[in-house]
Formats: structure tokens, sequence, C-alpha cells
DNA sequence: ATGAAAGCGCTAACAT
DNA sequence: ATGTTAGCGCTTTCAT
């Protein structure tokens, strides 16, 4: 095998056996030195670290890894880092992981169940001892994998007691009909709804099914890309509808920013001319003008519930129970009362 | 040894020896069907397949990597992923590290050099083949880790050839002058610094050192917090100062966003009464009201020279050079010409 | 308190 | 085309 060079330096790195010898001493010792440090002598013990910081000794984590079947880490799956919404719960999910000693690995999809297939199977390799997805729509592959890596699995971002994985997250059908209940309360009964692309999300879909199942409302569906200018597109389009819905709810407080920048833009006064609706409760849209009413997704306490989980899975053997996280309504200055007709 | 329960599965995981003993072949021939299934004879490589998966065998990454002496993935350490500028810059490096069959694990440090350490500790414990580091403000420590274990480690956002890491990034200080110099000419003298916490951040001490590189203009600086309130309260601060300063360059696109925010919601028309000027060039940038005039950083182009720079050096020995990337005005609409004096 | 030696699960020579 | 075998770097009995 061609030898490896792992950096500049070019003498290859100090092992065990290196540092025994180097200190007189065997590997058991050394081995001794860095696992419980009290079973040896105090002079051996100095000895032995003093030539671990001259030979730059650092154990292996593969040979570790090998000897203890443990890599205290785990991966976490999300389609893009690009939305403040998963860094928030990535934040959570670490912290609260950490906490049982374990670490976190994240990597991207970008929405793609095949994608989603090829990170799970590199952090499998890599030596994950769970995953946590988003969302519950994957490919059949990545159950086989899981399956066949015995990988502890965990789906996020969704609430499904019966599915096959154990899920924690919030009802995104209830989400949505809070979304426009609200609306419908404050007198709107002409709603577009702003949204991402349908295909492959599953939780966009669960939105817009919730959506649905509040009726007495006319409703215009507007289908977007899901970025702020995909918003600001389906602004325009809302704009030329007649009759002009009186509200705007939006699936997403990304969209709905979009919304919100180009009426400001097209001069259309909110929430007077009309009202708009976010999702999510981005940290930005307590501070957009005019603030940004939004249903609040608990996405910290989905991170640390997620942490929790995996935690006492991994090192309990506690199997998750389905966790099911309430969002809440949070009123703000985008949505107005209907007065007149 | 504790037994570790890795699931709900009790049995043990299969390894190459059951499989070749259930399958009636040698472990190196189970080796060859997982690492060249083509010198193995089809009848042969078939049956072990099929028990493969019978047994639900997947090779332990850990032993793997103890003979390969490669993990093939690399850490990355950001500050956080709460703000879109680290998010697109590892969309970038984790696109161009795949190329070279590399995969990325991302850690945040909260832009703290000691959590940073921590975190650094934890990528190389779980076999990180390099590091890539934001900043180049870092603890002693870190330094001392990567030398240790000879870690190819690479510092971005930062353009500094002489320092003792090679470097991939723009420069901050250039990066700030651009900013001002671009308000000068506009004909703005009275100027406001809006800029986050100084302390620890080395890349906003630069950009400070930068504006104040620029002379003929009267300054006034407003530290605050990094966020959207942040911005805000400055625009608050800038308000009510006497005399008013005619423009506002921002050391960050989240605080100017806040600013233009703020400014909107006081009824204080941009760029009429005063000029924002930002830095980074955010996706929602382009879609704010007004347009925000910007420094873009370009943060994609170094995730990919990083990208490259840690593959080559990983793959083919290549020490990286340091490489300097140009920051570039974006004119839009949230900065004027200024007329009357 | 320390050492010798047997593995952990795999890959890669080297044989056949 | 397949098998045998010697490690990789470490932890962990079991002796001493």
């Amino acid at each position: 095998m061609a030898e490896f060079m792992r950096a500049i330096g070019d003498k290859k790195r100090a092992n065990l056996r290196d540092v025994a010898k180097a200190a007189g001493v065997s590997v058991a010792t050394v081995s001794r030195v860095l696992n419980s440090p009290n079973s040896v002598a105090p002079n051996t013990r100095e000895n032995v670290q003093r030539v671990i910081g001259e030979l730059r000794f650092t154990p292996s984590a593969a040979a570790r890894a090998i000897n203890s079947g443990r890599t205290r880490f785990v991966g976490a799956l999300v389609p893009t880092l690009d939305n403040a919404i998963f860094a928030r719960f990535l934040a959570a999910l670490e912290n609260t992981l950490a906490e049982f000693g374990l670490a976190l690995v994240v990597s991207t999809t970008g929405e793609d169940p095949n994608t989603e297939v090829e990170k799970a199977k590199s952090l499998i390799d890599i030596g994950a001892e769970a995953l946590v997805l988003s969302g519950v729509a994957h490919a059949p592959a990545l159950f086989e994998l899981t399956k066949a890596a015995q990988l502890p699995t965990l789906a996020t971002s969704y609430f499904e007691p019966d599915g096959p994985l154990p899920t924690i997250g919030y009802d995104n059908i209830v989400a949505a009909q809070m979304s426009v209940q609200h609306l419908l309360e404050q007198g709107h009964h002409r709603i577009a709804i702003v949204h991402g692309p349908v295909h492959r999300n599953d939780r966009t879909r669960a939105r817009l099914n919730g959506v649905r199942s509040i009726s007495g409302i006319s409703y215009s569906f507007q289908e977007v890309d899901f970025s702020f200018e995909g918003g600001a597109q389906a602004a325009d389009n809302i704009l030329a509808l007649e009759p002009r819905p009186t509200a705007i709810a939006c699936m997403s407080d990304v969209l709905a920013i979009g919304v919100l920048q180009r009426l400001q833009r097209l001069e259309v006064s909110i929430p007077n001319e009309i009202s708009v609706l976010g999702m999510d409760d981005l940290p930005i849209s307590e501070h957009t003008f005019p603030a940004l009413s939004t249903i609040h997704l608990p996405v910290k306490r989905m991170g640390a519930a997620a942490g929790n989980a995996v935690g006492n899975w991994l090192e309990h053997g506690v199997f998750p129970n389905a966790e099911k996280l309430e969002p809440k309504l949070i009123t703000r200055e985008s949505v107005a009362k209907l007065r007149d007709q």
C-alpha cells in the first residue's frame, strides 16, 4: 500500500508502541496512563506523559473505536443549512447531545432522497452511532441501510406516531390549520396560500392538507421557489388576482418576508390593504416592518427533544416515543381584522 | 467490558468472519467482494452478497480506517450556522470536497476559541483528516493540537499570507475600505460605522482598521450585538447623533438589514435622508426594500477554493498557498449621491 | 504497579 | 480465483 502522507510532516505519527519504547515501559502501561492514570505510579506516569508530549502522540480514533465499539457521535441529515430554521434546530440538538458526551455531525441533502441515502451512507461509513433525519419522506434504500446497520434512527420536523421511524416534531397539519384559522377569525374569507415546491416535501404537503381542511374560505394557492424571490413572485401573482385576497398565509417565513418586501416596494400597505401571516418564526421576523405575525414552530425544543431521545437510546437502550410539540400563534403587526367588505 | 447495545437489535453485528463462515469462503474473498467485486467469480460473488444481505452485514468503519489509515472526511469549524454567510461557504466546501471523495463534518464554535479547541479535539478524535477554520484568531492550544496530530489545517474568511496557517479568504481590510471609499465617492463625509462585537473577532477588527485607514471622513462607531436587533439599536443611536451622519456603513448585511427595517419603521427615507451600505451580500439583501447596496464577499468561491486546497493537500501532498479573493461592490438602491450640503 | 499476549474487524501481501 | 496470514493501533484480561 502506498505510503499515505497525512501532512507536511514526514515521519509517520507515533503510536502506542513508539511511546512505550521511548519511555521504556510496555504498551499496556501507556494505555493505562491514557485511560486510568491513577492506576500507574506517579513517576512512571509523568515520564510517560512527557514522552507522549515529546513524540506528539495522539491516540488513533479508529483503533479506539474498534476496541470499544463506540465512536460517540451521531449524524444529522438536513435539507439545507441555508435556512435559519435548521440552523436553530441543529444548535439545540448539538447542545443536548453534548450532555450525553455525544458529538454531532451534519450533512445536507438538498431535499433529495437519493442524496440523503448517499450522505447517510457516508455518515455510517465514518461511524455514526445514530441518525437524525428531517421529515418523513425518505427513499426505501435509506430504511434498508439503517436496518442493515441496526442504526438507531429518528425522524424530526414531523409528527407521525405510527410511521416506520420514531418521530419527534410538530404536527404540520395543525400548524397550517392554526394559520388559516387565525385569518378566518380576523374576518378573512379570501386567502392566498404561498408555499414552496410540493414535490418530495412532505412537510409542505401536510401543511397544505391542513389548510384545505378548514372550509368556509376561498383559497388561491401559489406554489413558488422556496426563497425570498419566490415570495416576491407570489406577491405579484396575488396582486393580479380578481377579486384580490384580503390575506396571505405563507407556509414559511422566508416566503412571507419575500412577500412583505415586494408589497412594500409596490406601496401596498400592510396590514391595511392586505394581511400577511408567516410560519416558522425566524429571528428576523420580529424585526421586519411591519413585524411579521407568524406561527412559531418549536424547533429549539425539537432539537433538545431529539437529542434526549437519541442520547437515551444510545446510552440506555431506551427506544424513543413519538413526541409532539405544539406550534404557537405569534401575533405581531402584519395581520389585521378585516373591516370593510 | 460491558456489552454495548447499539440498537434494539440484540444479537451483535455480523463481521467479516461471520459472513465468510456462512458463505463457506475465506475472509479475503468477502473483503474482495466488498472492495474489488470484479476480482471474484460471479457465482461466489453473488453468493457472498446474498449472505451479506441476510446477515445485514455492514463493514466497520473503524477497522477500515485502521487499515487504510484513511477516514476520508475533513472537519470544518464555523462560529455559527445561524448566519447564511457560513451556510453558503459550507455548501460550496462540501461540494468541492465531494469531488475528491471527501466528506465534510461541521462543528460550531460560537466564536469562542476555547469551544473551538474542544470541537477540534472531537473532530480529531473521530478521525478528521484535515481541519478548516474560520478566521485567524485561535487559541494557542488549537495550534498545539493540530501540530501534535500533524493535521492539515486551513484558515478561511481571512487573508494573511504570513500567518501560522495557510489562509484562503478575502482581505477584510480591503473590503471595509471599498465600503467607505464608495460612500466617500458619493459625497458622504459624515459616516456611521455599525459593527458587531470586536472582542475575539479578528474579521471585525480588520474591517475597522480598513475603515480608519480612509481619512477625510468623520466617523461615528456603533458597536452592537451581531443581530437584526443590534442593527435596529444602532439605527436609533445614529438618528440621535448631532450632526446626523449622511450615510451608514454596516460591517455585515445582518446589521444593515436591522438598520434598514428600523429606519423604515421610523419613516426615515432611504437613501434620500440617509444612505445605508452593507457587507456580505446575503440572499435576502437583493430583495429588501430598498434593495441593499453592499460589498459582496466571495464566500462561495472561498468554499470551493478551500475544498480544492484541502483536497490537494490530502490527496497529493500539495501544501496550499495563501489565496486572496476579491470583494466586490454591489450598488443597488440604498446608497445615493449626497446632493445638498 | 507493570508486563505479556490475545484479540477487535478488517485489508493486503503472498501463496496456491 | 481463492485461501492463509500478518499486521493496523489500541484495550484488556491474566500473570507476575
